[in-house]
DNA sequence: TAGAAATCCGAGCAAAATAGTCGGCATTAA
DNA sequence: TTAATGCCGACTATTTTGCTCGGATTTCTA
């Protein structure tokens, strides 16, 4: 039941570009660096990112990203979804588009499945960028005697 | 972020047994046919189980499986973690045990994980085998008037 | 206008995980 | 004694993961 590193790269890279909202674009070379990520396989992970327009781009010298709707209107549900599809445990619990299996009616396994993929959602759902911004400057400012990465 | 197939068949045998419980040993041939897995792989999972000692087993014909302890003593949580491992979405945010990234101190994509971890567990550790057979028993008798599989 | 800095695009690929299958031995009830 | 059943280890095909690589295109800047 692990994240693959899609998701958790793309979420990386977003809380990246909500931390520098609005100061223009931010070239994928500095968010790799920042992130300790692969420029090259954040490239194609953006691109998804970018078809879903969760951002937006701009080509050329001095180009890069950018988000495309405030901090606070993205959530961490969208960017994990986006990159990795539904976080459904098992295909036969998939929102809308279930795969049935036979006894897909009274299966109690079923139910299970289901009330995991619920509490999954909820919780990224309601984490937006921007609440991940606000988490990590309190950190920053409680611990700025000590010395942080 | 799929279950794999380990953890959900392993729910599925767990039912069964919790269904039968206090009625002797099940074989795993009923259990693959109840449902509709394969015997051989089956096999391999129980043997995980009764080595986890959430099953014992009884060898030699009429011999099978059956739960070490009541049905409302164990967890879908034991019988998950005891096939997949930790249910934490990636593994820097594995229970006691995390793997340090370089900025595992103040990373908010962490603390984003770390809530998703702790929904599951709080999900799978809070359903009993025994709850699984009382919304099963539920369900049957509710839709008593359908032809149910 | 040249060149550097970026994004964009598609192909390829090694390693690991997944989801089993298969064959045979050991045990025990009938 | 035989059939039913659990126990065990080896093998394997397929898929997914997590990248790398090369090059084309766009655009800012000097």
């Amino acid at each position: 039941m692990k994240l693959s590193t899609k998701g958790r790269y793309g979420v990386q890279a977003m809380f990246e570009l909500a931390l520098y909202y609005g100061e223009g674009p931010i070239s994928l070379k500095v968010i790799a660096e920042n992130e300790g990520l692969s420029e090259h396989y954040l490239e194609q992970l953006i691109a998804v990112l970018r078809k879903a327009d969760l951002v937006k781009s701009i080509r050329g010298a001095q180009g890069g990203y950018m988000l495309s709707a405030p901090p606070d209107k993205i959530t961490v549900g969208d960017v994990i979804r986006t990159l990795e599809g539904s976080l459904a445990p098992s295909d036969c619990v998939v929102e809308d588009i279930p795969f049935e299996c036979s006894r897909s009616g009274g299966c109690p396994t079923k139910v299970v499945l289901e009330k995991i993929r619920d509490a999954i959602n909820k919780v990224i759902d309601s984490i937006t960028l921007q609440d991940m911004v606000d988490d990590y400057k309190k950190m920053i400012q409680k611990n700025s005697y000590m010395y942080y990465i």
